[in-house]
DNA sequence: TTAAAATATGAACAAATAAACATATGTTGA
DNA sequence: TCAACATATGTTTATTTGTTCATATTTTAA
């Protein structure tokens, strides 16, 4: 039986949820899962600073998690596609599952 | 509308994640997709030392993410619950869908 | 019970990284 | 063009964490 990944993938793979693994972008992430939003509006609801919300979002857009569109003087972020929310919730069933106590 | 995620629940979320987030754990698991592997496999197989083996096995027991079992002087681990897999191969879509290319 | 094999654990070190701060870029309206 | 607002980007610092080395447990066989 041939390997099913190549290193490269797996690799890969280990990145995408290293981007995940921070609570800062989780929230960011779930934030958007019922609309758009815009940096500053982000920022106020989750208590950071601009700064570290633009930084996150950088992330967050680099790795295609996210997405982007200008309004004037405003960006709108919101998720780049169903993988992000489907990946969300499979996480989520996990935890709730009683497999994310603390330890 | 409700807030549809505690905050603790999102923490946890980050913090499964953040197991997920490593080549080293995620080739760990991987190689567990086929089949029960004891820790000196996976040493042998995936290159590393019997000590760094252990500890990442440590970190997937911890968060559940595999179970073990003793079989003489051996101890076989395996992949805890059907979750691992789905997130596993749900990531995998991710990324061969063109969005695990380079940054 | 002693030795050898398999695994676990503790401590130290180095690399990665999130947050904070300051500053730069870009957009709108007057 | 200028001022104000929104967002982006360097830089530094403190924390986190994966690996290594040494050592400790646990199990089996003689």
């Amino acid at each position: 039986m041939e390997k099913a990944y190549t290193d490269r993938e797996l690799f890969d793979l280990a990145e995408l949820y290293k981007i995940f693994g921070d609570p800062t972008r989780i929230r960011i992430l779930c934030a958007m899962l019922e609309t758009e939003l815009c940096v500053n509006d982000i920022a106020g609801c989750l208590q950071m600073s601009q700064s570290s919300v633009s930084h996150q979002l950088r992330i967050l857009k680099t790795s295609k998690l996210v997405k982007s569109r200008r309004e004037g003087k405003s960006i709108f972020y919101s998720l780049d596609d169903e993988h992000v929310r489907a990946i969300l919730s499979m996480g989520m069933e996990h935890i709730r599952e009683g497999r994310g106590e603390r330890k």
